[in-house]
DNA sequence: TAGATTGTTAATCGATTAACAATC
DNA sequence: TAGATTGTTAATCGATTAACAATC
């Protein structure tokens, strides 16, 4: 139980992904190198907050030299897990569960949809992309058949926490949480939110506290 | 260009969706006062920082009592913008931007769906829910003659950058971007980002690091 | 070798938590 | 009045930035 692991804070791992997808545009462009002030004129960062990121991981660079481009974009993958390939279920065929299913890109990431459930009858036997909708009953059995490892959860609010407790009691470890609830759940089981609605918030916040200013003017 | 306003920080404006969130839940249980101490007990925030949260934006409770429910919920709400209606579209009306479409939830809390757009003929002319999927030479046409407050990015990451422009051009102010790429974008535009992946990455770190716990064992 | 740039320590800044006087 | 709980100031903690020695 103890927790030796040196850990990284929430702050640097949110902004691993940014790195990600910077290396990798660098890639795709066929830049070899990159210094970490290059780097955060381009990415946002400051140059000593880049360094300090990296160095969580161990050093990735070289003095007099910086970075070389494809070496830390593997290393990056590597620490996000992008290495692996991760049997999924969608929990929850509507229209958002069905995006997800369609959404090819994270397919290509290694992130696979092994089928969807539901509990409305008209939506099971049919297919999304080959991925077929399944009968919620049958999800115990598939995740133990199956060597599912992600949980994506696309319920109602409402029967999100049950449903999420139903696959924890199935071996489920991981939770990709779409439903706008925050789950009440064991702590080894990993559960990482994509509130869309709180997102919207935001930005309609930043839109009040802008309709503010301008009338204090 | 002075900016008096006392700026409340972003990991505060962040957190006030889940207020909004539970408040709500309070309302709905009937509840009509709550402590700090008892909110914190539920949200998981220190009672101290609910406390300091709120009075970023003035004293919405009263010494001995606590808060009272239902005023507070309203002024969370007021904060956020959610008295406002916002007519919106969706630029990009693939799987994604369809399922938003979709989604009744943002309709209800004053998010309107007035069109979507995208440059695929197969698409064009097709309804979503009663909102039209039209060409997206019509989109700055129309931005102009429906008051369009948000817009919506939901186009693959490669268009991202062109679209937002254009949008912005037409006069757009509010981008809600769920393309895997920073825009850049003047500083009086609003983005604020749905990036999935990003999320989806964050997963599958905390898989990774666990992994990696458990071979030290 | 001289110049560039990292890795890392120290300084600063901001956010969270604790404490408590004010007051309902 | 006594008890409860806020609003707010002060203390602490953690994250970011700056500085610089190490070294390629």
């Amino acid at each position: 139980m103890q927790r030796r692991t040196s850990k990284v804070s929430d702050a640097v791992i949110r902004r691993l992904p940014r790195y990600h997808r910077y290396l990798e545009e660098l890639v795709r462009d066929g830049i070899k190198r990159i210094s970490s002030k290059e780097l955060s004129r381009r990415i946002g960062f400051t140059a000593s907050q880049i360094r300090q990121d990296f160095n969580c991981f161990g050093g990735f660079g070289q003095q007099g030299y910086g970075y070389n481009v494809e070496l830390l974009y593997n290393e990056i993958k590597k620490i996000l897990g992008l290495n692996e390939r991760y049997n999924t279920i969608i929990v929850g065929a509507g229209n958002l569960g069905q995006a997800i299913a369609n959404y090819t890109n994270f397919r290509k990431r290694g992130f696979e949809v092994k089928a969807l459930f539901d509990i409305n009858p008209k939506l099971i036997g049919l297919s999304i992309r080959g991925i077929e909708i399944l009968d919620i009953d049958k999800m115990g059995e598939f995740v133990r058949d199956n060597d599912v490892k992600i949980a994506i959860l696309c319920t109602p609010r409402e029967n999100a926490q049950q449903v999420a407790e139903t696959l924890v009691e199935y071996g489920i470890k991981s939770i990709w949480n779409f439903a706008p609830i925050d789950l009440d759940l064991p702590n080894d089981v990993i559960v990482e939110n994509a509130h869309l609605s709180d997102s919207l918030y935001v930005l309609s916040y930043r839109m009040a506290e802008r309709e503010k200013e301008n009338k204090e003017k």
